[in-house]
RNA sequence: AGGCCCGUAGCUCAGUGGUAGAGCACUACCUUGACACGGUAGGGGUCGGUGGUUCAAUCCCACUCGGGCCUACCA
């Protein structure tokens, strides 16, 4: 079968993920344990989203892995799933109801609405998948997980109610971040802090509460003064020594309030150094208020309405509140100014909403003890940090962590598993009650609320395993080697997997944590779905390919910074695709009878060319090799890349030319073999980045030379780390020096390629070298177009019409009769001697310092010794060439 | 307020204590039986700034200026 001119991907891709899916190759073997294992739990993208470019890194960096174990012979699991997202997928299909049917989720009513939501997991739960698969994914289908499946349900309870058990799970009226909008509690980390919002921080006086004066505090939120319990001032501040103890009181609701002296929250310097407290709506108030024994008293309600305690202001918006406070204390007579200032306000993580800290009962973990484990893991290195600075974020977050806030108003998600009884004893239990723990009695009514998506997700890397049985999966694929996904979440996500996996396994979830960069928009900014700047990557991979989009990514993938996506960067990879398709064809053009050799053993190699690119082979799979080992998938891609183009389809394909094409059949079938088990070796290489591709060719190459290839290049194995034969990369870099040096002088002279170079002499080399060069030039066809090499060990032979190229350790006299322009040539020759002049003396300036002898390592000085030396004699044989030039 | 990352060619970015690199873009030439998604050659950078350490700094250190991100209860 003829290869098509150009690589087309999209004959290819579809057709090939079908049948490796098929062939189940991507079935990762609990029970084979001869293997080492390698497994990788896929981030869960929410079960509503599409393909972005997050996904699709994230898809790429995993499948590299997965794909380079495989071949290197581990047992792999690499297992997909979705996360049932609560909030976010709750909210999307509220509005699709509401655009629908003109209802809210309320009055469809809880279990009207859930169906909603199924039938949405039904219909669009999969496209994700799919999408994936288009990029290639070696994922294991068969294990496909959901968050709110039976089975990781099923764990959900388990851990809930263990937890319970444990006492690190407890129900408790705190202050927490609400938003009013959602209606639900949110954690600390769903709470965006808005930074630098254009504020007022306004004044107004609280008099004392026996008229001898007044205290004067200032506010960014007026509104909530109607729940002042409070005035803090700093113990040691002169100014308020007199009125600590006192009473103020509220100017609209006539309550005194006590002013406390409180160090820890009052800031001298800020403001006028008092600050009013409301310890229902403000964190610092609330530690304030647990310091001093306040009374916390909630004036807003959980839609954002002032409630009954805020008086004659009871039942407006809260920010129609916060101007009638200020026109009331106003018309008091105690405003006392306001000025602009900066503040962080925190909004929903989902909808934007302005956040409102207030009292309410919900369900939190406790922290602290499951902290402590997942500090000390990192701590000993039983799971490290790539990049290795995202330790320290973690430790940081880990060290001041809070307890976290697990339950959610919502319906979509796992309902907590606690039962009330009428009189308010709280049975929680893995299944519904029939009778009340504590006092017996029934009915019972189960906890409305559902927990955080982010628990469910904190139990991914067992709850998918099979977990709480002790399954073979687990005995085999727990702990995960690698843990790849974003930073932006490692709080939410890794962090808590961290703690679950320590406290009911045992054991870490995973052994290292891979953080990859951010894909940004050619900006520079964040793609988003609520920013709408989300570019699909379905459409790139339509137009370039998937194998293009992958090596793109790979390829921008250094670690410490983020990936700014350029169109032109995935053509330019399109285009290397295609450069490796035409270099198999170009192969399968000229491999006619020849045959593998059994068992793959490595071709013996006969010229110095031959030498010199397995030489370059074996330093290419070293580096690539390497940097996977080290998460460096920029680097790795980058050998692979300069490998097969600029070593393989620049120099060994060009130089094979003619022994491909030549007389002698043992120079022909040494090529062949040379060329062969490059480009096959390359494919093997380059699998995990373009599986596609290299899959094709693969088969294409192997069938015509070996008739029956392996079901998949996936079953190959990856090529191994070897010696490299350093003297051949050497003994060839005089043949890439005269090649090039002959290639500058045609270029610069502008000789046309069709001109071919006759009686060019090469001198000044070491004889060996001398006769790979006349080997390996005499027709070297794109190259140079060289016929006839002369050689000699320095050409002094009068040839007027030439140029001369000097090269470290060569001299080249290209013989130019009838093409040359002399005026041209002495100005490209003036041209050249100002640049050695220039470095000479540079190197001159230094080897003249002394202490730059008596301190440098001699190695460096032998060098540049050596350097100016040649820099010297080039010197001298271009000054030469041009009194020639001149005397002719 | 604290922490982290980034400032290198026109653009996007690698990189290293010892002569500055790639891709794209640009200029010139080339349709040569693998490839014009190609080939060859060329132009283009005092490696953000200032000091310090060193025989030697783009690289290490300090400060500084710009850009980005994350954490945080300055009312």
């Amino acid at each position: 079968m003829d290869l098509a001119k150009a690589y087309e991907h999209a004959h290819v891709e579809a057709r090939w993920y079908r049948r490796w899916k098929e062939a189940g190759l991507f079935h990762g073997d609990e029970s084979d344990r001869s293997r080492p294992a390698f497994s990788i739990v896929l981030p869960p993208p929410n079960v509503t989203g599409s393909l972005h470019l997050g996904h699709a890194l994230t898809a790429t960096i995993q499948d590299v892995l997965i794909r380079w174990k495989r071949m290197s012979g581990f047992n792999t699991l690499w297992l997909p799933g979705t996360d049932h997202a609560g909030i976010a997928t709750q909210m999307i299909v509220e509005k699709e109801v509401l655009r629908t049917e003109k209802k809210s989720r309320q009055d469809l009513g809880r279990a009207a609405f859930l169906e909603r939501v199924w039938a949405w997991k039904e219909k669009y739960g999969s496209r994700i998948g799919e999408q994936h698969q288009a990029l290639g994914a070696a994922l294991d289908w068969d294990r496909e997980r959901f968050t709110m499946d039976e089975g990781l349900s099923r764990a959900v309870r388990e851990v809930f109610v263990r937890l319970h058990e444990e006492g690190l799970v407890y129900r408790e009226k705190k202050l927490i971040n609400w938003c009013p909008r959602c209606r639900t509690a949110l954690s600390d980390l769903e709470v965006n802090h808005e930074e630098n919002h254009a504020g007022e921080l306004w004044s107004f006086a609280y008099p004392l509460a026996d008229g001898s004066g007044e205290v004067v505090v200032a506010t960014t939120r007026p509104e909530t003064m109607l729940g002042d319990t409070a005035v803090a001032v700093h113990p040691e501040d002169e100014r308020y020594r007199g009125v600590v103890g006192r009473k103020v009181r509220h100017p609209i609701l006539g309550r005194e309030l006590p002013v406390v002296a409180d160090a820890l929250l009052v800031d001298r310097e800020f403001g006028t150094g008092a600050v009013k407290v409301t310890p229902a709506h403000d964190f610092a108030d609330h530690e304030v208020g647990k310091r001093h024994g306040l009374e916390s008293i909630s004036v807003i309600e959980l839609d954002g309405r002032m409630g009954p305690a805020a008086g004659p202001l009871a039942g407006l918006d809260r920010f129609q509140a916060r101007a009638e406070v200020k026109r009331l204390v106003r018309e008091l007579g105690l405003e006392r100014g306001a000025r602009p200032h900066a503040l962080a306000l925190g909004r929903c993580q989902r909808c934007e909403t302005v956040l409102e800290p207030l009292l309410s009962d919900q369900w939190f973990v406790r922290i602290e003890p499951l902290a402590r484990p997942a500090i000390e893991a990192v701590e000993q290195g039983r799971t490290r940090f790539v990049p290795e600075q995202w330790t320290n974020t973690y430790m940081a977050w880990m060290r001041g962590i809070h307890d976290w806030c697990i339950s959610r108003q919502l319906w979509w998600g796992h309902q907590i598993p606690a039962w009330y009884c009428g009189d308010g004893h709280v049975t929680v239990a893995r299944q519904a009650p029939a009778a009340c723990g504590t006092c017996g009695s029934s009915p019972l009514r189960q906890d409305e609320d559902v927990l955080d998506t982010w628990f469910s997700s904190a139990l991914w890397p067992f709850s998918t395993m099979g977990w709480p049985e002790p399954t073979e999966t687990l005995r085999t694929f727990y702990p995960t080697a690698v843990m790849e996904t974003g930073h932006d979440i490692i709080f939410f996500w890794v962090a808590r997997m961290m703690m679950m996996g320590i406290h009911f396994m045992g054991e870490v979830p995973f052994r290292t944590v891979y953080l990859h960069p951010m894909v940004r928009d050619e900006k520079g900014q964040k793609m988003s779905k609520t920013k709408g700047n989300v570019i699909d990557p379905l459409d790139i991979t339509g137009q370039y390919g998937a194998d293009a989009l992958r090596f793109t990514l790979a390829a921008l993938t250094a670690q410490g910074r983020d990936i700014k996506l350029a169109r032109e960067r995935i053509e330019g990879y399109r285009a290397f695709v295609n450069k490796l398709w035409n270099a198999t064809r170009f192969a399968l053009m000229n491999l006619a009878g020849w045959q593998a050799p059994a068992g793959g053993a490595p071709p013996a190699p006969a010229t110095p060319a031959d030498r010199w690119i397995l030489a370059r082979l074996q330093r290419a799979v070293n580096d690539a090799v390497e940097a996977l080992e080290a998460f460096r998938f920029n680097e790795a891609a980058n050998a692979v890349y300069r490998f097969v183009w600029h070593e393989l389809c620049d120099w060994y394909i060009e130089l094979s030319k003619e022994a491909l094409s030549g007389a002698d059949p043992d120079r022909r079938r040494t090529a062949q073999a040379v060329l062969a088990h490059c480009l096959e070796t390359s494919l093997r290489l380059l699998h995990p980045f373009t599986p596609f591709v290299t899959e094709e060719l693969w088969q294409t190459l192997l069938a015509r030379v070996k008739g029956r290839p392996a079901a998949s290049i996936l079953l190959a194995a990856y090529p191994a780390r070897g010696a490299v034969d350093e003297g051949a990369e050497r003994a060839f870099g005089p043949v890439i020096g005269v090649v090039d040096a002959i290639r500058n002088v045609r270029g610069e002279m502008n000789v046309p390629f069709r001109t071919a170079l006759a009686g060019v002499q090469v001198g000044a080399l070491a004889p060996e070298a001398l006769a790979t060069v006349r080997e390996e030039t005499t027709r070297i066809e794109r190259l140079a177009n060289v016929r006839g090499l002369e050689a000699g060990a320095a050409p002094t032979r009068r040839v007027p019409q030439s140029a001369v190229a000097v090269g470290p350790g060569f001299e080249v006299r290209v013989p130019l009769a009838g093409a040359v322009d002399m005026a041209a040539e002495t100005a490209r020759v003036d041209r050249e001697v100002s640049k050695v002049d220039a470095d000479l003396a540079g190197l001159e300036r230094k080897l003249a310092n002394p202490s730059f002898a008596a301190r440098a390592p001699a190695e460096v000085v032998d060098r540049d010794r050596a350097r100016v030396a040649e820099l010297r004699q080039r010197r001298e044989r271009l000054l030469a060439h041009r009194a020639m030039l001149e005397g002719a």
